[in-house]
DNA sequence: TTGCTAAACGGGACGTTGTTCCGTATCGTC
DNA sequence: GACGATACGGAACAACGTCCCGTTTAGCAA
């Protein structure tokens, strides 16, 4: 359990100077092929994106979700950090709530086959669930009880529930543009509205 | 397009006994394997329990799609003429449309990987689209617009997105048992609901 | 009953993809 | 400049969908 770099100790030793441009090559190639074929591209096509053997893929990020992780890091967070900033912009707390659904849909729509693989019940894509829940989920909690907490919303729907329900109804919303995820998500919270 | 003993010419040819009992072999060893592996089951998997070679599969089932079709027409049709004796049944038009989609999503989320692969673009499933579209949406078309001539729901949103957003909603409920795919689905009707 | 032909069959062959292994090249240090 | 650990590349293996081809068999007629 060496402390490779962090508070304590000295790094025992850093990783070797190829390897982390090798993983920047990757992030970046990978991103690419990702918007051209979706998060399921044979990791061939993102190996010979990249320029690098297939087994330096696995080296750096050793399942799928690893790499997925990696490279919508970004924007999960800038997900996770839009909801409280909505719910202190002003307006009431279901219209905050409304729009930072909004924000997920239109991430997740625009992410080749995530809302499906997020879905999916291989274990390989175990640590995937566990970070967007992790990071999303209470988030979603505060938006959800901050309105059931003004009576605008009932109060007995898990957070996690209306997440996944919320992902699902973003699958395959890529295609097709007959299908508007970002409607069907305001019916689902539409239907939590109490009457007043 | 033969009709094969049907009304017109007298029968080109009917089908040797052996492909008929293979067929039937087929389905039922399919319909089990469904149930235990999910619809996505290995096709060799299927022809071990059916005892026949994978081409026979090919023959008669000529894609995955047309042998999904084939296993659960039944149920489809049962659900789809559910639909008209809901609403007959004297129950309000909004009643009717909601016990139809608790129908739909029992039937879904009882048929293991079934809602992924109805939302899957593959080519090659087209043909599963089409007939659960063709069959199923005019049903939920007339429910909605009972509900909405009846001043209940709004018009606004058309049969066939709802259908999509409930088969999404189906997804992945066949695992975690904390997922309620039936009360996100209610919570989707919920949302067309007019204030009065 | 016996022989013929088209229908149907079975399983092996091929292509694609994920995953792992092993010999080789390279980095960082002495 | 030499050495050891690190990292690399591509071949090898396994699982699966799909297709092909040589063989078997049902159905019919002589």
């Amino acid at each position: 359990m060496n402390d490779s770099d962090g508070g304590g100790g000295r790094a025992a030793r850093p990783r070797r100077a190829d390897a982390r441009r090798n993983e920047k090559t990757l992030l970046d190639a990978a991103a690419a092929v990702f918007v051209a074929s979706g998060v399921d591209a044979p990791v061939r096509d993102i190996a010979a994106k990249a320029g690098v053997g297939t087994a330096t893929i696995y080296r750096h990020f050793p399942t799928r979700a690893d790499l997925i992780i990696a490279v919508y890091r970004h924007q999960v967070e800038a997900c996770a950090e839009a909801g409280p900033a909505l719910l202190a912009s002003g307006a009431t707390p279901y219209a905050a709530l409304e729009r930072w659904i909004g924000l997920f849909v239109d991430f997740l729509v625009t992410k080749h086959g995530l809302a499906a693989v997020l879905r999916s019940d291989d274990a390989g894509f175990d640590a995937l669930h566990a970070y967007f829940l992790d990071r999303l989920v209470p988030v979603c909690a505060r938006l959800l009880d901050a309105a059931a907490a003004a009576g605008e919303i009932r109060s007995d729907i898990p957070a996690i529930q209306l997440m996944r329900g919320v992902g699902n109804l973003c699958i395959g919303a890529e295609h097709d543009p007959d299908y508007d995820a970002r409607r069907l998500a305001g019916l689902l919270i539409a239907g939590l509205r109490l009457p007043r």
